[in-house]
This record gives C-alpha cells, structure tokens and sequence, in this order.
DNA sequence: ATCATTCTAGAACGCTCAATCTATTTGTAT
DNA sequence: ATACAAATAGATTGAGCGTTCTAGAATGAT
C-alpha cells in the first residue's frame, strides 16, 4: 500500500446514516457528510462514485443488519421472537432504525438510482428476506403460500412492529415497555397462517 | 375584480399532492408542479409565499379529509368502524393517501419550515385529532387517560391500519378484501383500553 | 533517497432550484 | 373607449448542490 487513509468508507456511512435518521434524506448532502465526518468534500469520491452509492450503501448496511437478525429466526420458524427482536435492535443503534424505518427507500434515490451493483445487493437482501417468510409460512400451513398468508406474516413480524416503534422513534423517546406486550398481544390475536377464521376453517 | 385566474391555489395544491406521491417530496419542485398545472413558475407565488406553503397547504387538506373522517367517529366512540374507515378513504383517492400515508412529514420541510399561519393549522389538525382519541378512550375506561391506552388507540386505529395499508399503496395495487378481516381481528384480538390483559384486572 | 501510488485538501464548475423582476395580457367598472 | 387592478408569462438572479479538477502530502517498495 501507500498512503494510510484517514476515511473509511464506513466514516461516511456511518455520517450519511446519522444525516438522514435526523433531517431526512434531503439533509444529506455531500458537503453535509464531509463536514460530519472532518473530511473534504472530494475525499468522498475516493470511497463512492456517487452520492446514489453512498445512500444504497447505507441502506444496504442498516437492512443487511435487520436481515441479520430476522431471517435466522424466521427460518426457524420462531415469527413471534423475530417480531420481538425489532425492539432491542431498535434501541441499540436509533439512528440505524430511524434511516431504516421513518424513510421510505424511495425518497433516498429519487435524484438518481444506485449504481448497478449496489442495485442488485439491495434487491438481495430484499429477495433473502421475502424467501424468509415464505419459508416461515410454510411451516405453519400446508406448504402451499398465499398471498394472503404472506400479507399477514409481513403485517405481524414486520409492519406492525414497525407500526409500534414509529412514535416513540419519532420523538426520541425510548421504547416504552408495553409495546413488547402490544407486539405479543397481536401475535396472539391474529391467525399467522393456516387456519385463518372464518375462511378455510370455521372459529 | 378585474382578472379572472387561470389557475387556483387548489390545482397547485393537487398538483403537489400528485407530485410528491408518485416521487417523494424532491420531486414537487415548483418547476414541476407549474408544468403539471399549465403554469409558468410566476404564476405560483400569487397564490403561496414559498415551496414549503405550498407544501403545508397540501399536507393540512390531506390530513384534514382525514381528520374530518375520523373525529366525528372517534367523538362517537366507534373506533373499529374509524379504523375501517380508511380503507374506502384510501381508495378514493390514491395521491392523497400516498401522499400522507407514504411519506414523513418531516421530509416536506428539511428545506425550510412552513410559514406561520399554516404552521398552526398543522398544529390544531393534529391537535384535534389528538382530542378525539381521548375522547374515545374515556368512555371505554373510567375516564383517566394513561399514556399507554393513548398508544394502543393511536395504533389500533391509525399506525396498524396504515400499515396493513401501506404495502398495497406503495405497489399500486388495489386494496384487497383481507385488508378488512385483517383490521377486525386486530380489533378482536387486542384490548382496546381500560380492562387490559396482566396489568389492572387479570385475565 | 526516490518513485509510484493513494490519499487529503479545497477550490472550481456546471447545473438546478426557489424566488424575484419586468413586461404583457385580461376582465371589470366607469 | 379608457383606466386600472390583478393576473399571466417567462427570463433572470443568487444560492446550494453534486461532481470534477489541480495540487500537495504521505506511505511502502525499490
């Protein structure tokens, strides 16, 4: 090697996700980034090619580290543990959950697309995740999966969680006790999958 | 009089609402929303002060449509019906619950915040409907109104029903029929405030 | 010690945007 | 008809953005 670098990729990462969790995707701008991390503007461009790029990869970086923890328990068939396990990852890194969870992807690249080989990591991760519930799901009915049965699983370990979570991450508060209970109140109320009230099977 | 408009504050309004949830909140540049209507860019600043009160306009007729749906259902006491009530709402017209279902306030206005007057229009919607849910509330209980049944209602008949909303209208797709069951059963399955399960009464 | 390479450093460029400005058009009241 | 107020019309301005460019500094291999 030659020259030591002082910035490392995860440096602006790191900065881009902190930006976004706070102001949203509009307040993080390249400057913005550089000033945060101590760095000039152009040293970004020794890591990135792209502001696009930067964003795909935090997006890759926090969904990666989501995927880390839910698909594991989803393969092993343990929905009502994944839906749980949102709140302590949500507590150990705010800003990580507040990029993820307050922003929709599609505000992050309504500039410009990622550049193609981020692209594709990002559609990965999402098709990891998607073949995850389906493998959940199909422990609990026949084998055979719905869309129906795949809406409400997503709804159950992912959205309502989400749902719970929203506010308290929205104000900065910490995540009171009670929405464990909320999450394992839902999971006990709405049919996962299979029998479903009223449709294949009667009560 | 002496002129008549070619363009109302309206069109721009709908204009920005459709701007914003077909690309996120980047793309109702002023630029954007005078070519949707027709306009030249000028004509824009008869009618708002600034992008962000146009914004605000937009976000308080959204929100209001809503809020005008929902309170006098939650005054009434029937919150399941109030939560039911956003799916033809939705359905009716698709930009405008894009637009306020899809997208974090807070990312309308990382630009510049919104004027005064509008400011505290914003403020009064949401403090109405803040009002409607503890009026709901109290009549279930014994009237004291905790934190957490706050919560469980404000998720019961907006966070979760967004969120079984959110996927059908983040793909375009048509609301389906489960959508429905799925919001009744969660109403069914949890507690909607007072007798809750393992902290006043048992059981 | 020198070279090749990789980084820092930050000024500069081109572009788009919100907002302003000047000129023109239009409908109404006199 | 004429005057006037309010709107259209779109070029212009200045700021901020992503990106590029040029220069210099640092490091390991020769």
């Amino acid at each position: 090697m030659v020259r030591t670098a002082r910035f490392s990729a995860e440096h602006f990462v790191d900065a881009a996700i902190a930006l976004v969790a706070e102001g949203g995707p509009g307040a993080a701008t390249m400057q913005a980034i550089a000033r945060r991390v101590g760095a000039p503007t152009g040293s970004i461009y020794h890591r990135f090619d792209s502001r696009s790029a930067i964003l795909a990869a935090a997006w890759n970086a926090s969904y990666g580290s989501l995927a880390r923890l839910l698909v594991p328990l989803l393969q092993a068939g343990r929905p009502r543990e994944a839906a749980l396990a949102l709140i302590p990852w949500a507590g150990e890194d705010r800003p990580r959950a507040r990029f993820l969870l307050l922003h929709e992807p599609v505000a992050l690249f309504e500039d410009a697309p990622p550049p193609e080989p981020l692209r594709q990591a990002m559609e990965q991760l999402e098709a990891e995740m998607d073949q995850a519930f389906r493998a959940c799901i199909a422990r609990f009915g026949d084998g055979t999966i719905r869309d129906e049965d795949l809406s409400r699983a997503k709804f159950l370990i992912f959205d309502a969680p989400i749902a719970i979570l929203r506010p308290h991450l929205l104000a900065e508060a910490p995540i009171p006790a009670f929405a464990g209970q909320m999450m394992a109140e839902l999971h006990a109320g709405l049919p996962f999958a299979g029998a479903r009230a009223g449709t294949t099977h009667a009560a």
